[in-house]
DNA sequence: GCTTAGCACTCAAGGATATGGAGTGCTAAA
DNA sequence: TTTAGCACTCCATATCCTTGAGTGCTAAGC
């Protein structure tokens, strides 16, 4: 059977209407709406047309009908219309990213937070790095009796630091020694180069300071570990319960979970390869829990080799179109903020914090 | 009327079987409890006592009792056993602690998680400065042309560094004499103290390194800021749907949201007087939200300035004995941990790390 | 005087049964 | 090819009924 326009056209109204009520969607229905100048006879004709195509479904057989995960990914892919921003919208999204955002663990968790409230769905924020990160730089500070500060200066201008305590007394030039040695030997490489030859050879050549070279070395490799990490947020799931799909709480509560955990590991690599803005309709998802809700996700570029990544996921009834035409805007200006800060002429910096 | 002590046992029946069924409590069930030797028809007479004291409830008629807020009160003061925890319970909780806890912010995230964990309900973790911190050194580094490291050693041993490019040529000696005049100037001030004067004393010292100084003051202002703020995490909240008093969907969500905003902003000032373990039933929280949850909370010490505090909500019929014992467990293994590092001989670091 | 057995009463929960209405498929006429 | 009409299906909701857990009270027992 072929896909006429007309088709297409039920198609949309139907999915449409059931994004608007999470109801079953009749043939009187569709002819209620403007621009649908048939008989609720011959919709109830296309229809049964598009049910057999199995584009749609029905719950039994004096229902309406509902889509089908062919009818929504045709929906997504070639039927839905695009959804344009009020400036309304544009101007909340930007004022509120415009805070600036310090650290990237901390904007994580605020982009999560923002897209959330901005399509009342939870959402998953990440950022992660691409590529490996070595260290450009070592740096030794005396900080008063057996007190030192290590500063590593890493790959795209982070900079990471640490106070060893150590009880060792080390005159300037010892430490200003074993920093020579540090940087000759260990800069530029990557986490995967650290071989233990390696290490002995620093260890060899530190002199005096020698007892200082592990911990360093330890917290090098440590540091080098976190950076290719990757950072997750996920936030404001309890919107959830508000949509009538996950009024029956189990499903909540499964879902819920799911997507605290698991897909908090899997997403990061089906974003992997996909650009752009990537839908995933309900049972395409690869856990058993998610079979019925749907994930909308969109990259962005932070710039210094990391990747961020924001989603929202809600049922599979989701209105597409705004969710996506909100997320990438999200991104988009993300992307902006990130590529030319706003003060182009002052610092552009590395922002540190140490706790414990 | 009298609080007998055989009303006192009845009392306590009663809320350690609600606590464990959730269902009215009927005087029958009280008779089929080891040691209570009475009939079901004395049961009834000391039910209806209590109930006239005010510390049972009936929802109707023909039901069970259920324990009101007073009832819960004295339950929770006076009657509840201890719960002692299994050797199971305590190791499973060292041993969760005893992964190295880096950065304060991280660690409060992976306490909550810890404990919510230990609870199965959701839980809230903080941690907040006492005290305002101030600058003890100021150290700053070449990093490359037109680029700098500054590095703060704050009070407590805290460690911040700042990556500041600025397109400016200036040699080893200005930034030592840069740092030399921040030193002598800017250490040991509370952010309070931050006076126009004062920075500008040090803009006409710093010759020419003086367009360095408002982005390092900047910084060291906000840093300070930042550490006299507090870091919080609310974590597993699905786990109250579980619960069948939040089976009611609108509850729930009410719950949640409430506990994910506004308790966040509230509780910490809960907290500020009360020592050892705190425990607000229902009717006694402020939020409308939850009147009918119940909130435990704890402080415990992280040193350096630092207080900690856990928390868990719950509905009010929780399992007061085995949450408190559980969180004041907790509480003290944290506050060991951070008392006496496991191996004192070696390098007790401040970790830090800059991003963006 | 306290305790207990017995009894009548209450009331929510849950199952069974009716009823209304929304929606369908099909047929026949326009 | 479209549409009006009609018989049919089946869910949702309301209503009624039954069941059983639990109560309060009274009177007998220890």
């Amino acid at each position: 059977m072929e896909l006429t326009e007309r088709k297409k056209k039920v198609l949309r109204s139907v999915v449409d209407l059931y994004i608007r009520t999470a109801e079953p969607v009749g043939s009187k229905a569709i002819t209620e709406l403007p621009d649908m100048k048939y008989s609720s006879a011959t919709i109830r004709n296309e229809m049964a047309d598009l049910t057999a195509m199995g584009y749609l479904e029905q719950p039994h057989t004096s229902a309406g009908r509902i889509p089908s995960a062919a009818g929504y990914r045709l929906y997504v892919d070639e039927l839905m219309l695009d959804y344009r921003l009020s400036m309304d919208e544009t101007k909340s999204i930007t004022n509120a990213i415009e805070e600036k955002m310090q650290r990237v663990d901390k904007m994580v968790e605020k982009v999560a937070k923002l897209v959330s409230q901005a399509t009342n769905l939870p959402a998953i924020s990440a950022a992660s790095r691409s590529g490996s990160a070595c260290v450009q730089r070592f740096e030794l500070i005396q900080a008063g009796q057996g007190s030192f500060i290590l500063v590593l200066m890493l790959s795209g201008d982070r900079v990471v630091n640490k106070l060893i305590k150590l009880p060792l007394d080390l005159s300037e030039s010892d430490l200003k020694l074993l920093s020579a040695v540090l940087n000759a030997t260990m800069t530029e490489i990557p986490l995967e180069g650290f071989t233990t030859q390696l290490m002995d050879r620093v260890m060899r050549s530190a002199g005096t300071a020698a007892s200082l070279v592990p911990v360093i070395l330890d917290f090098t490799q440590e540091t080098l570990k976190n950076h290719a990490a990757t950072n997750m947020a996920v936030v404001g799931q309890s919107r959830l319960l508000g949509l009538p799909e996950y009024r029956d709480v189990d499903k909540a509560q499964r879902v819920m979970a799911s997507i605290d955990e698991e897909a908090l590991s899997n997403l990061p690599a089906v974003m992997q390869d996909a650009n752009g803005t990537k839908v995933i309709v309900g049972p395409e998802n690869v856990a058993d829990e998610l079979k019925d809700t749907s994930v909308v996700m969109t990259k962005f570029d932070i710039g210094d080799g990391l990747q961020g990544m924001i989603g929202v996921v809600g049922p599979t009834r989701m209105d597409y179109a705004k969710v996506t035409a909100r997320l990438s805007y999200f991104a988009e200006s993300l992307s902006k903020m990130f590529a030319k800060p706003e003060t182009p002429q002052l610092p552009q910096a590395e922002k540190d914090d140490a706790e414990q």
